[in-house]
DNA sequence: AATTTTGAATGGTTTAACCATTGACATCAT
DNA sequence: ATGATGTCAATGGTTAAACCATTCAAAATT
């Protein structure tokens, strides 16, 4: 018949109050928040309560917070960092194999790539080829740190192309995810790379093309390749 | 010459050392954290930065924290809960579209069906005819209700076929995101309960005789079909 | 034996200091 | 004048010591 009086804590309330002025656009990022000393009266909490509430939406990723005069809470745009964050300590705790990331990855690039390849302008497939090209440059020069950097920023380009932010941040939690993993097992070599290269210059051939399956496809062969070789190696080391 | 001196706010340290305690497995699910008075002594801090600390691990879905004698941080099962709550925010503040999740959704269930498909054992058959069955039953009695819950449940079943927590997860943050739009906009009447019944039935039979191409792209023209027309109802009444 | 009372354990909250960092402004030597 | 240096105020970071509220179990009472 009646409802359970909510035991609602302070710092939820002060939480809930601030998170939605921000998600209704009451408060913009970059705004800044009154000094912990004044939010304590306006709340009429103390500070302790109110620096709880604040930790919470600085873990969030809804606020930062500066030191300093001039310094406080500071209201930031909403983006995929706590995402990736939460997914890491997913990962890192066990729940999630190397082997269930390759999957996943195979199949959400190849995803991504069909999307990237399906909607790619002619400025796009130009970008890419810039980029492309100094990962070659690199590549002669025997630069593997910056020949990664580039091949990264690829990925992250055709991730860019699929114009939709569920890709992106998806791939980069991946990639962000994987990247240790491959930095530690896979070492790049001339011959990795060369492989790399030319499986990007396919791509970028069949997007002129607007073959987007075929694009889709090599991607997919790309990434299994890298998985396979990854979990030799990991086997061989556990 | 020298590192930066690193400014280490104490409940981050704290927020460290616990976390790392329950990764590594050293703090198992279940287990009880001392309380906060003796917590406090054992990191030589004060209450108030202690208690900073709990919130940080408890908003990162680490711990939770019982009240009353015997009560106390309690270690959990690390789950999904962050990730779907992060993706909530990241979606209420605008930064992802309805159009985007539907696109994603559709690549997404495609590719988990083709997976489920070639892996489906007779058993996972077997289970899926079942549920099948029950939501025919359902559907017979007009129980709108319990027809949704039993579709959902063989959308989780699918996941589970994957034998893929990462698949199993990414279906079910989209899921619970999407689900208040489907209340909302899209409520069940008896047309559109066949269509799903339909969909269902065709992909049964798709891998009954290993046609996974097949079942994926039912289930993706399926979702297509349901978030064309969210999307309408949507637009019709913003 | 059933019920009530009490008490201990524990998290929740408040208050009042003091410390540390930072940036602006005043001061001083050149 | 100008640049280095010192001072100060604003702000978050930390500590400490209380007291409140909830919960459960054990003791006391009927």
């Amino acid at each position: 018949m009646f409802k359970k009086a909510k035991q609602n804590r302070v710092f939820q309330d002060v939480v809930e109050q601030i998170q939605d002025a921000i998600i209704n656009g009451k408060l913009e990022p970059g705004a800044k928040l009154p000094p912990e000393r004044e939010l304590k009266d306006m709340f009429n909490t103390s500070r302790g309560t109110l620096r709880e509430a604040l930790r919470v939406l600085e873990q969030k990723g809804l606020i930062e917070i500066k030191l300093g005069v001039s310094g406080g809470a500071i209201v930031k745009l909403i983006d995929t960092e706590p995402i990736i964050e939460s997914l890491a300590l997913l990962i890192r705790s066990g729940g999630v194999s190397l082997e269930h990331l390759a999957e996943f990855r195979i199949k959400i690039e190849g995803s991504l790539m069909e999307l990237a390849a399906s909607r790619a302008t002619k400025k796009d497939i130009k970008e890419l080829e810039t980029l492309f090209n100094q990962a070659k440059a690199y590549y002669e020069n025997n630069d593997w740190e910056n020949f990664l950097k580039t091949d990264e920023k690829m990925h992250t380009y055709i991730g860019i192309m699929t114009r939709n932010p569920v890709f992106q941040f998806v791939q980069k939690s991946i990639h962000d995810n994987i990247h240790r993993y491959y930095a530690e097992y896979l070492p790049m070599n001339k011959k990795r790379s060369l492989e790399n290269l030319t499986d990007f210059e396919k791509i970028i051939d069949a997007m002129k093309i607007n073959d987007a399956k075929t694009a889709s496809a090599i991607i997919m062969d790309h990434v299994k390749r890298f998985s396979d070789k990854m979990q030799e190696k990991t086997r061989s080391k556990p």
